[in-house]
DNA sequence: GTCGTATCGCGAAACGTTTCGCTTGATTGA
DNA sequence: TCAATCAAGCGAAACGTTTCGCGATACGAC
């Protein structure tokens, strides 16, 4: 492995020259070729260790997750890579398993890591391990909250509108005709889930209906608990006419329930999903579902972040929140 | 930040002392004692980019894998780490997206990164590019191939028994009487795509019985794919009796075809898919699946990776294949 | 009393960069 | 022609570690 000792050598400059010019820096046209030429057939690659210890920056940000296997997380990620690779960052990703132990020690091993820049999907991190992992790391690197926001913890956050999506949906099925619709949520500690609570209270309380506590199901976002929460909808004497259900995940699992119990959608029960654009394409007639702005959030946290890492922290904190659209619905 | 030198600073011992009991080293107990205080005290942490520097080690592994939202890397991915972790190693993970492209440059990546050792799903890589990636960075570390060998490349693999286990699927449905059986997999470059076919022509051999090319349908490994060629497949004037869709993704797209046409899973046609253990179990009645030994593989591909990484090359090249197993079928 | 040995600690060099301030020689303008 | 300016290159220090070999001290054995 050749260093840029070797190119001084090879080219007879000193050290300095060969770093500045690498750096975007002015040297004689022939002592560029020459360096060129040195680089080339020494195959010099720099040292990103070296380098990042004398500079205090690694091009490297963070990204911090509940979970690799949800189709909407890693489809946000390869939204925020690719924006960020166009600024020239490289990103690492961590997932975390839903574990809260370890969506702390990644927190930590991202921080020791040195990445510039963090952009975290909290699942159960509070203020005050947030507080308490980044004092002790004792760097201040910026950090963006994407899709769900920590209580009391002041962050840049990029959030989809979840009241609001919820209450269009709700509201949708309302107009049809529905009195009494059977929601399926995640646990409420999750800010996404709480909110997509509240968007359902509130067109019944819009509309001056009763809303019956029996009728929302807390699963925890997975496959399972869709499955068994829309069973439990199901069972009950005196069954929802319509079913909203709020994560993808979830939705797969009402889906195969309904499929198993022989109930079609839309024409024995109305469906309202979430997430997935191409399973509700493929499927036919298609499912409504609520659509959330991956893209835009992706790219938004993204921008946040590297608009941070320049410094420039101007309307800080912001707190950015993108529409989710129904679709399949007018 | 405080340093190493603060610490030295503080207990009056010298960078070397603190260096060394900081690496489990030797030194009395009651220096033992106010080292432990002073990196208290001053909130010392390492620096593992000057760490990494001097020694050439990040105790960190690169993993490489086609897509972060496939169910069966993840949970591969999460079986690596945790042996890894067991290990005092972390990981990096880098999902390409199935795009060729992203897939040298992100390997590129994690060679900059200087991990100590790479495990790699390739998708489209080739034997020379894998040469020329790893000859240009000049770095002699450890690679081991997961899932899917690479043509012409010496290098220690752990593999499914993909041919075999398609046999006994395919066979399980020719011993039920099934003469005409369809078979969904994805493309042949991928090799576990390539076995399972070979796996499904070996059994109309062994059996005499007449292949139909027409009932072998070509896919990407995609929900979208898996959905198509279902319905091509029951399209046909003489549709097959059976079908065998060889990855989750695409069953996940058959079976919803299969629920669009109304067609009854088993009663209708016989079925049998791959991976996803939870999903299968969700089902009622239970889908036939091939299962692989997803924690088998994860496991022995990192503990393979560990043994090189600490300098053990006896019997290199390894080629473990271990075995997958149909659930519900005797 | 001396030698050998074991233990603990230290200084200095090294890892591969970047960066600051300086030198040098050339160019400019009046 | 002379000072002023400027571009290009250089040397050295610094980033925060690890590691090697050496010195000092202490101790037991002879």
């Amino acid at each position: 492995m050749s260093t840029i000792k070797d190119v001084a050598k090879y080219t007879g400059l000193s050290i300095s020259t060969i770093s500045k010019y690498l750096n975007g820096g002015n040297v004689l046209k022939e002592n560029r070729i020459l360096i060129d030429e040195a680089v080339e057939k020494l195959g010099y690659k720099v040292n990103h260790l070296a380098r990042s210890l004398k500079t205090n920056k690694t091009k490297t940000v963070g990204i911090l997750i509940p979970s690799l296997s949800s189709a909407f997380f890693s489809h946000i990620i390869a939204v925020i890579e690719e924006t960020l690779i166009q600024n020239g960052y490289d990103s690492v990703i961590c997932g975390f398993n839903f574990d809260p132990k370890l969506e702390i020690r990644k927190l930590r091993f991202l921080l020791d890591k040195n990445v510039d820049g963090i952009i975290l999907i909290p699942e159960r991190l509070s203020a005050d391990d947030l507080n308490s992992v980044l004092k002790v790391s004792g760097k201040q690197i910026p950090l963006i909250l994407l899709d769900r926001y920590v209580n009391d913890f002041e962050c840049d956050t990029v959030l989809a509108d979840n009241i609001n999506a919820s209450y269009s949906a709700v509201e949708s099925l309302i107009t049809k005709g529905h009195k009494r619709i059977g929601i399926i949520v995640g646990p409420p500690e999750i800010s996404t889930a709480y909110e997509r609570t509240i968007g359902y209270k509130r067109v019944y309380q819009d509309y001056s209906l009763p809303a019956e506590e029996q009728l929302i199901k807390v699963g925890d976002y997975s496959l399972e608990s869709g499955y068994q929460l829309f069973n439990e909808l199901l069972d009950t004497e005196d069954p929802p006419s319509a079913v909203f259900v709020t994560n993808y995940d979830m939705m797969l699992g009402a889906i195969t329930a309904a499929n198993e119990r022989g109930i079609k959608i839309p024409s024995d029960i109305s469906f309202i999903g979430y997430d997935n654009i191409e399973l509700s394409l493929i499927i036919n007639p298609p499912i409504n579902i609520v659509v959330q702005p991956m893209d835009l959030m992706g790219e938004s946290a993204a921008k946040i972040l590297l608009k941070r890492m320049k410094g420039d922290y101007s309307s800080y904190p912001l707190m950015l929140r993108h529409k989710s659209r129904l679709l399949f619905e007018k």
